[in-house]
RNA sequence: GGAGAGGUGGCUGAGUGGCUGAAAGCAACGGUUUGCUAAACCGUCGUACCGGGUCAAACCGGUACCGGGGGUUCGAAUCCCCCCCUCUCCGCCA
């Protein structure tokens, strides 16, 4: 959500935005409703305060112990004139309170308008964004690291990990469907190696560790901006009115919602592994293979809640992309950055890049993280605020967040790159303490 | 799941139909004073929306808000109904 006031005052780069974001919101429509919500609170808030007056003149002649009604008295009016006249002043309310009854139920349906609009207005992207319809126009910006080049046939991650008894499809699939899998012994040891490599990078960092709900209220997701729009690719229990969440980002977002932070308390950083759970809804045949798209999958993510200042969550950007880089180089895996382009950002970001990590099996760079800026889209959205100790003003926070790891997806170039001429596969030397010493499978 | 008690401003907590947007305390902010840390005293201090005002503020007016949503009433923090949440006890249980 971003404030209707730079709607009214900006509607030109607005509509930008959502020409380039290439998303679908009615801004006329909007500004028609805004204009008529606006007109209709008026006229209500005039017969509201019509209707106040009258009360607090009712309220006078009919309480005898007043200090009006004594002075009445005194000055030689009677107890039954009062009353006369207050009931004659009662009277009149009627009228008002009718033409009220009819405004408010005229502004229900405007405000319900109103506000489901307002969800559909995309925050503005930054000048530093390119402009592009696809993944396609993304822009590279960096590259750490060179892809190895095998003096012998590669196998993928899907041949080695069978083979090894580690990674476990077909059970996978058995238990609970299309898209899922099971980690065996050492695969599971390797999956919580990384985890916990990751884990201790970001809390060193200075990010608090949280162990967070995975099955949120549907109000988190509306309030991270996953709703409404993302409801097809989330597991939704209708029973219980919530979702089990794609992304820990959710809970650490919304975590402080609702409330009033001092700027003091600013920056917030926090980090949590979690489930993430996706129905990957519309990508049908799509990298069906191995470990790539799956319907569950664990995942270190940091975020970021930090004062309204541009400036400021821009540096923190670069911040949460550099500990991701971090857990990269550790496991000494050739990456590069891209900066998102405006067409492949989504409707709340002001920013975004994604890391992709060379894949050996894919012959390219796969997405392993998400690193996004949203201005203050969520925190409107959570009414997430802190007050400005020069100021003394509320302000929404800015929020950020990155992934940290997410695993399995990232096994697939650690088994791959990290695979001998003899089929094992060499365990990363950053991994190797989180594995009780082991040094290769196989 | 059953029974009971509650949900009031940044926090604690009074308030059971009009004089309450809401006592008091804490915190915060401004000032005075004691040689520093700190304390004492005086003062200020809710939020959102709408309108006016301004380059922008200060500011002025209106309305709404005492967990959320309905209702009763001329008038609701206060009465009624539904829902949510917290606490205590009982039951069940990793």
């Amino acid at each position: 959500m971003i404030d209707i006031k730079l709607i009214r005052d900006n509607t030109d780069a607005v509509r930008h935005a959502i020409k380039v974001k290439r998303i679908t919101c009615d801004i006329d429509r909007l500004l028609a409703v805004d204009n008529d919500r606006r007109a209709s609170q008026q006229q209500a808030d005039q017969l509201r305060s019509q209707l106040k007056e009258l009360s607090s003149q009712i309220g006078h002649y009919k309480n005898p112990k007043s200090k009006w009604f004594q002075d009445q008295l005194a000055k030689g009016r009677t107890a039954d004139d009062l009353k006369a006249e207050g009931e004659q002043i009662q009277a009149q309310t009627g009228d008002i309170k009718d033409g009220i009854k009819e405004l408010e139920e005229r502004e229900r349906g405007i405000i319900e308008e109103f506000n489901a609009l307002m969800l559909t207005v995309p925050q503005i992207p930054s000048e530093k964004t390119p402009v592009g319809a696809s993944d396609t126009e993304n822009v590279e910006v960096r590259r750490h690291g060179e892809p190895r080049k095998f003096d012998f046939e590669p196998k993928d991650h899907v041949e080695l990990g069978t083979a090894h008894g580690i990674i476990d499809l077909e059970r996978g699939v058995k238990l609970a469907g299309t898209r899922n899998y099971l980690l065996r012994g050492a695969g599971s040891m390797l999956h919580h190696a990384i985890l916990r490599l990751a884990m201790d990078t970001i809390a060193q960092r200075g990010f608090e560790p949280v162990t967070v709900p995975v099955l949120v209220n549907d109000k988190q997701m509306y309030g991270t901006g996953y709703y409404p729009g993302g409801e097809e690719q989330a597991y939704r229990c209708e029973r219980d009115d919530k979702s089990l969440v794609g992304t820990a980002e959710v809970s650490l977002t919304a975590m402080y919602g609702d409330e009033l932070l001092s700027e003091a308390q600013l920056p917030i950083k926090l980090a949590a592994v979690s489930t993430c759970f996706r129905r990957e809804a519309g990508a049908a045949g799509k990298d069906t293979h191995g470990l790539y798209r799956i319907h569950f999958f664990d995942k270190v993510e940091q975020v970021i809640l930090c004062r309204a200042d541009d400036s400021e969550s821009e540096k923190f950007h670069h911040e949460i992309i550099a500990n991701a880089e971090a857990v990269l180089q550790a496991l000494e895996l050739p990456y590069r950055v891209m900066q998102v382009c405006t067409g492949d950002m989504g409707q709340g970001k002001v920013e975004m890049y994604d890391i992709e990590t060379w894949m050996p099996s894919r012959k390219s760079y796969g997405e392993t993280h998400s690193a996004s800026r949203f201005g203050d889209f969520q925190a409107r959205r959570l009414n997430l605020r802190y007050k400005e100790t020069e100021s003394k003003k509320n302000v929404f926070c800015h929020t950020l967040n990155n992934t940290v790891i997410a695993s399995p997806r990232i096994l697939i170039p650690v088994i791959e790159q990290y695979q001998n001429a003899d089929g094992s596969i060499t365990i990363p030397q950053a991994l190797r303490g989180y594995m009780g010493g082991v040094e290769r499978i196989g």
